[in-house]
RNA sequence: GCAGGGGUAGCGAAGCGGUCAAACGCGUAAGGCUUAGGACCUUAUGGCUCAGGCCUUCGAGGGUUCAAAUCCCUCCUCCUGCACCA
């Protein structure tokens, strides 16, 4: 019968948790508040252990703070805006086999998939309510109350239009087109999750420069428009069908038969479209806009109908491909040799035919060097002299330039396309579709960004690292598309025709849950604009306002900022970025988040868990085989943002050591002894790890955290009745240490412990985190027990060699004067570990002296004591005499051999 | 393409200028305990030694320093993200 059941104790203290409501906390003005998060989630599937990560993370982080005595908040609501319901629901109608499968495989009846082919929502709340469940099974300390749904909860959906109207006042939503891959069978969006191939591509934006010819228009589409002074000719392709186009301004343009195609999704209007014969303009000149030069046509086979507009420049001078073509077909002689270079790159003669060797002349080879030439030039080339008033520009800038004059002289236009294939579910190739009159948040807006960078700049982020990437993601934010078409969510306020997009809705969310459970109790219709102005942004106006107003305004000013937001590393680039700027953008300085957590994703034989890799564990499932505190041990798999594999093979460690303490807390009263030394050096290290977990828990290091508090913890225990500690009241400090700073990974077997110490107090209660005195901390005694330590591995290894069992072990200390002249050049390290200069410093011939000087690298930083180190052997002979069943004497010592820190040993 | 992060023992993973052959966990081996297995406890686990010692290592190659896994440069190599999609 295994003394630590965990199933009884969790529910003991479960049970005893939730009579206090310690987890439903109200404003309290004598203690100070922690509001921690983690972001909604989308009820589409059971929970499994891949969640509870970070979910557990904040959690132990919650009651780290609850210990500290904080009055702290910690809620959780659902999110079913969007398509993930939608499309699950849409998958279960058409009877696919995967999702009736693994809705099957998580226990749904198939009376409940029926309902939930027709239901989206049922279908989220069908699952969200496990959540609950699973969260509580978990030992979560969330206060439910507080829980909404976005875009169902109708009050949060009045919040929500808020955020949009006060965004549209504070000027920062526009209007625009934007371009989107799309499915011209389906005409909709092509989200990733859509597509059968082609995941992660994106619209590309070129660059089409008109180049005329006769009564029509060559469009060349490139990507490197500051090679214009270079163009050679331009290449068609005789092999594959063309078409001519008239558009509505009244321009014959001559494109491939794709991307004739393709432009009617880029907002141009099609009059009339002919077949074209290209081989009636192979030889004829077109005109280079830029410059007026004329430029032959030429027939090249490498030309794709697929890429671009099927019109190309050739300039082979920078251009790999253009150069070797050039070559091969002859046009190069036709044009009378070669063209003049137009960007210099230093140390570069010949660029592009030294890239051609270097990677070769197949299309792979050249498909090589033309990235290295692209690359050599846009980092670092120089247009010259060739290039007119654009001579001695750096090409990144002329790029933009030419553009500029190119526009203006109406030989220029953006175009997209995919920047990959991407193939439709149903089978049709995606296009890119410029969406007209889309709603957009101005993430781009200067001011916003540099408020977002204040933001950032004063935020503690766990771990530091992620600032780096987060930054970035500000730097390079653009506008973003906030509404659609399809899908859940709370419509556009003022234009009814848009659904608000998921990640628009969910920004400032954590502000409703201040309010949430006065809000929810409320008729929606009452929560109006006016009200939210006042209950969040203090505007008053003299009419009335509802009861409940000034409730929320106070519940919204205790509770906010946000102090912790917990997340997945995913959300970062996207969720966490404009999570800061509708804060900034909406509320004052001081209601800006305080700080983030960011954590991996817990793997399985490095593989991600997820429902669809079938490797995941449910919640209940694992609380049932290794009880509530074991599976909470997820949460310190892994320190910073690399994936954490989840590991159950400790978790007998856990148990093992639990009982441990169980065994020791029982006998407490046993122990009689005397303090000695080595309760000093017990203590020193118990404030040791005190003062370190706690800055690790702070910063959210959890796995150190556990690491010292729990294993090296229940270590020092042994260590310290090894050695032949046998203090009473040392032991209770160091168990009593020991609980509590496991308390918020462990909550409930720690609760247990500590009531079985006869303590009183709910540790969950507050204000039970221990505390320490930096002047317990002895350097001095840590080292001196290294030394016995190392002192009885020596004497281990001896008796090995000599192939003995000792009947007496001798142990010489080192004499006084030795110890002195020891600590003077350890002192003297502190300046310099030049042997030669500390033995000038020191003035010392003797052996010892030559023997630490052999390499002042290996010294340790601080120094011992003689009278320490004699006391502590002494003390500790017993317990040494114990472990090798001999007789230990401890002695001074003249032998050459006895060194500080390292005694003489003589083994009979 | 743009941006970011890695490469340390059989594995996972610390260390981020000096007490470092490298914490801790797993795995492996030996011994103890046990009717047996498991669990647990002890010890060992880079190489060579065998009176407490020596040598060699932290992707490769250079450099800075009295001192580098740690700082700088080059190269090789592996991940991750890039927007309307949560």
């Amino acid at each position: 019968m295994p003394k630590y059941d965990p199933k009884v104790i969790e529910s003991k203290w479960r049970k005893i948790f939730g009579e206090k409501k310690i987890y439903e906390p109200e404003i309290d003005n004598d203690r100070e508040k922690f509001f921690t998060t983690v972001p909604v989630i989308y009820p589409t599937g059971l929970l499994h252990l891949g969640h509870l990560y970070t979910w557990t993370r904040a959690d132990i982080y919650a009651r780290f703070m609850r210990m500290r005595g904080f009055n702290v908040l910690f809620p959780q609501g659902f999110h079913m805006t969007g398509g993930p319901m939608v499309g699950m629901s849409l998958r279960l109608k058409n009877r696919e086999k995967k999702a009736v499968d693994m809705m099957k495989d998580q226990g749904v009846s198939d009376e409940e998939i029926e309902k939930f082919s027709n239901d989206p929502i049922a279908l989220g709340l069908y699952f969200s309510d496990t959540y609950i469940k699973d969260f509580d099974a978990a030992g979560m300390s969330i206060d439910w109350r507080r829980l909404f749904i976005l875009s169902q909860t109708p009050q949060y959906s009045k919040f929500v239009e808020w955020q949009f109207n006060t965004l549209k006042r504070l000027g920062l939503i526009v209007q625009g087109t934007h371009p989107v891959i799309w499915c011209p069978k389906e005409d909709t969006p092509l989200g990733d999750h859509d597509r059968l191939s082609g995941e992660g591509e994106s619209p590309l934006k070129f660059s089409v420069i008109k180049f005329r010819m006769e009564d029509y228009i060559l469009p060349v589409g490139t990507l490197r428009p500051e090679t214009m002074f270079g163009v050679a000719n331009l290449w068609l392709n005789s092999r594959i069908a063309y078409k001519k186009l008239t558009l509505d301004s009244g321009e014959e343009w001559i494109v491939s038969g794709e991307f004739a195609r393709k432009i009617r999704y880029l907002l141009k209007t099609v009059k009339k479209e002919e077949d074209f014969d290209v081989s009636s303009v192979m030889g004829k000149n077109a005109k280079n806009p830029l410059n007026g030069a004329d430029v032959p046509v030429f027939d090249a086979d490498f030309v794709d109908g697929d890429a671009m507009t099927g019109v190309v420049m050739s300039v082979p001078m920078h251009a790999p491909v253009d150069f070797v073509y050039a070559n091969r077909s002859g046009a190069l002689e036709k044009l009378g040799g070669r063209p003049k270079k137009i960007i210099d790159v230093e140390g570069e003669e010949n660029l592009v035919e030294d890239a051609i060797k270097r990677f070769g002349e197949t299309p792979e080879g050249l498909d090589k060097a033309t990235k290295y030439v692209y690359k050599k030039e846009f980092s670092s080339g120089i247009l010259n002299t060739n290039c007119g008033k654009f001579a001695n520009t750096a090409v990144d800038k002329a790029r933009e330039k030419i553009k500029d004059l190119l526009r203006e002289k109406g030989s220029y236009e953006d175009m997209y396309e995919p920047s990959g294939a991407v193939v439709c579910r149903c089978g049709a190739n995606g296009v890119v579709k410029l969406l007209e009159n889309q709603w957009f948040i101005h993430y781009s807006d200067r001011e916003l960004k540099e408020k977002m960078l204040r933001a950032v700049e004063e935020m503690k982020i766990c771990p530091e690292e992620v600032r780096v990437p987060l930054v970035s993601a500000i730097n390079g934010l653009e506008d973003k598309a906030a509404a659609r078409h399809g899908g859940l969510g709370t419509p556009l306020p003022w234009d009814k025709n848009w659904l608000i997009e998921p990640l628009s809705d969910s920004t400032i969310y954590m502000a409703y849950y201040t309010i949430a459970d006065t809000a929810n109790k409320m008729r929606p219709e009452e929560l109006d604009d006016r009200l939210f102005d006042y209950v969040f942004l203090g505007k008053k106006d003299s009419s009335p306002y509802p009861d409940e107003a000034e409730k929320m305004r106070k519940e919204f000013l205790y509770w906010y900022p946000v102090d912790m937001r917990t997340t997945a590393k995913e959300l970062v680039p996207n969720h966490m970025v404009f999570f800061i700027a509708n804060h900034v953008a909406i509320f004052d300085r001081d209601k800006w988040p305080k700080a983030m957590s960011i954590n991996g994703w817990l793997v399985v034989n490095k593989q991600k868990m997820s429902k669809s890799k079938g490797n995941t564990m449910g919640i209940s499932e694992a609380v049932e085989s290794y009880g509530t505190d074991s599976v909470r041990l997820i949460a310190t798999a892994s320190d910073g943002i690399d994936d954490a594999e989840w590991d159950t093979s400790n978790i007998n460690t856990v148990y093992q050591k639990i009982e441990t303490l169980m065994d020791l807390i029982e006998i407490l009263d046993d122990f009689k002894g005397h303090k000695k030394l080595i309760d000093k050096y017990a203590l020193s290290k118990a404030a040791r790890i005190t003062r370190d977990a706690t800055e690790d828990y702070g910063n959210m290091l959890l796995r150190s955290a556990v690491q010292r508090t729990f294993f090296d913890g229940v270590q020092l225990l042994k260590e310290y009745l090894e050695l032949g500690g046998y203090n009473g009241e040392t032991l209770r400090e160091l168990i009593r240490r020991i609980v509590r700073l496991n308390h918020p990974i462990f909550p409930f077997v720690t609760e247990e412990l500590n009531s079985a110490m006869g303590g009183k107090e709910l540790l969950e209660g507050g204000k039970s985190w221990p505390e320490y005195d930096e002047r317990e901390i002895s350097r001095l005694i840590d080292s001196e027990v290294e030394v016995v330590r190392n002192t009885i591995s020596d004497i281990r290894n001896l008796t090995k060699i000599l192939k003995i069992s000792p009947k007496k072990v001798r142990i010489g200390i080192s004499k006084p004067e030795n110890f002195d002249l020891y600590n003077r050049i350890v002192e003297e390290t502190k300046n310099t570990r030049n042997a030669n200069e500390i033995r000038k410093k020191i003035r010392s011939s003797s052996k010892l002296a030559d023997k630490l000087l052999k390499n002042p690298n290996r010294l340790p930083e601080n120094g011992l004591d003689h009278d320490t180190e004699t006391k502590l052997f002494e003390e500790t002979k017993e317990s040494i005499s114990r472990i090798f069943g001999c007789e230990v004497i401890v002695e001074s010592s003249d032998d050459d051999k006895a060194i500080p820190g390292k005694p003489a040993l003589t083994i009979s």
